[in-house]
Parts: structure tokens; C-alpha cells; sequence
DNA sequence: GGCGTTGGTTTACACATGTAATTTATATCA
DNA sequence: TGATATAAATTACATGTGTAAACCAACGCC
């Protein structure tokens, strides 16, 4: 059972995951320049990532303080997962392959790309000498 | 002014990719084995698509032939660009690594990986070379 | 102690989406 | 020509989402 959450939820979202726990007012606050949102509209959806599960809230005096129990990790996963099997069949090649298509692949992008992979080719060999526990 | 798909949507736009035009009969017929919706669910579907400009329909006795107006190219760029620019701020190597985090990236993946980035890196040195028009 | 402020809770409301059933128009067959 | 089968168009209806406003409770100030 994973936690779905919508668009307008995960830009507040990225405020608990960038730094938390936070106020409804701080999280106001942070979103202030990023949102053009009324406190109403932010307290609405704190509430329903509340009964959603994917935040939790901890009494602080008069006010609550909200952190992220969906893990940025988690949610990452869930939504590069379900894209890149809905549009790519599960094959991450084709993707990089239609990114490069489009543009959205410098010549640093290229360079960085080569190390990402040889140093998982690398860490690959590792495990496979390295003996079993 | 992108045109905009649903999910569901989508589906139906995936069978006429493959092969249009397509009488609604066809396409109910190809989702037959894909998706357990009832015939008028498609024809809903199909209306919406429409209505979207997504497809156009032209008719053809008493029936209409179907074919995509939004092409499978233009959906897949918004799609991966918007998650792309949405989640790893547009940088494809992030995007990259969590897969490799995740598991999605076979050995077999990262030899094809690195010969897609030289076939790309001779492309670009291609285009340096070639005089300008 | 009444009152405004501030934070939280409840209600609102239009539009999108998934998933159809119903109705209407038309072609065909008996 | 009237009944039947089809294809398309219209209507339906619950749930999710974006976007709030309205209402309520507690705390501090005058």
C-alpha cells in the first residue's frame, strides 16, 4: 500500500524534506516565494497529507510542528518507477536515449554520466570479489 | 498550450500509436487483452481524447476511423521532461543515479549506457567538425 | 474578563478523472 | 415497414484535486 500524494501536496512536501520539523506557519512562510498560495490553501493540504499518512504532526504549545514520514527516497522512487515503466517499459536506456533526443544532455552531462557508470561498473566487481557473509 | 492527458487517457492514445487509423471497434478490440474497461468506458475515453484535440476522427461509413493528433514523441518529452525538471531539477544524471540506486540498471544496462554515450559523444564531435550552412 | 489575533478544523465548490449506463440515430434484415 | 442491431452521443456518479473561505478555540492584551 503506497502513499499517493498529488502535485499541489508534494511542493509542500519538498519543504519538510528540505528541513524539518516545521510550523504550518514556517512552511507558509517557505513556500511564500515559490507559491502564490493563501494560508487556507497550505493548511488544506497539510491536512490531507495528515490523514494521507504522509506526514505526522507533534503538539508544540498551540501550534504543531509537521515532519515527513513518506521519505523523499520513497516517493522518488515511486513516481521515476511508475513513469519509466509506464513510458519506457522498465528500461532506463531508452530513456537516457530519448533525453539525449531532446536536448536535456550537455557534453558535461556526457562526462558526468561516463563516471557515474564507471564507478558502478567499479563498485560492481567489488561486490563480486568481495565473499559472502 | 500543451494538450493534456489523463492516465486512462493515455492508454487509448498507446493502441493508436502503435498502428492508426483505428475504428473505435479496433481500439476496444486491441484494449481487450490490456485493460478490463466496458465499450462505452473507451468510447468515453475517445470522446475526451476529442475534445482535447488530442485525436481526430474521421468517418468512414457509420462508424469513424481514429488516429493520434499528439504525437507519442510530444507526449513522452512533456511526460519525462516535466518529471525530470519536477523531481531531480532537470539534470539527467541525478535522475541516473537513483535508478542505479534503485536497482533498475542491469550490467547489461551499463554497457549499452556507455556505448549510447559514445555513440552520442562521436555524434557531437561529428557536428563540430561539419561547416556550417 | 471581553476581544482581537492566531492556529487549527470544517465546509465549499468547480473541474478532472475513472468508470460506466442510457439514450438516440441509423442501417439492416425479415 | 417495423423490429433489431450497432455506433455514437449524452448523461451519470463517486472520488480526487486545486483552491480557498468560514468557523471555532485558546492565548495574550487592555
Amino acid at each position: 500500500m503506497t502513499i499517493s500524494i498529488s502535485e499541489a501536496e508534494s511542493v509542500v512536501m519538498r519543504v519538510l524534506w528540505q528541513n524539518s520539523p516545521k510550523s504550518s506557519e514556517d512552511i507558509i512562510a517557505a513556500l511564500k516565494s515559490v507559491q502564490d498560495w493563501q494560508e487556507a490553501t497550505v493548511k488544506t493540504l497539510l491536512n490531507r497529507l495528515l490523514s494521507k499518512g504522509a506526514i505526522a504532526a507533534e503538539r508544540d504549545g498551540r501550534k504543531f510542528l509537521y515532519r515527513p514520514i513518506l521519505s523523499q527516497d520513497a516517493y522518488l522512487a515511486q513516481q521515476s518507477g511508475s513513469l519509466l515503466d509506464r513510458l519506457f517499459g522498465g528500461q532506463v536506456v531508452p530513456l537516457v536515449a530519448h533525453f539525449s533526443k531532446n536536448q536535456r544532455l550537455s557534453a558535461g552531462d556526457l562526462i558526468a554520466l561516463k563516471k557515474l557508470i564507471a564507478q558502478l561498473e567499479h563498485d560492481e566487481s567489488e561486490s563480486n570479489h568481495e565473499s559472502k557473509r
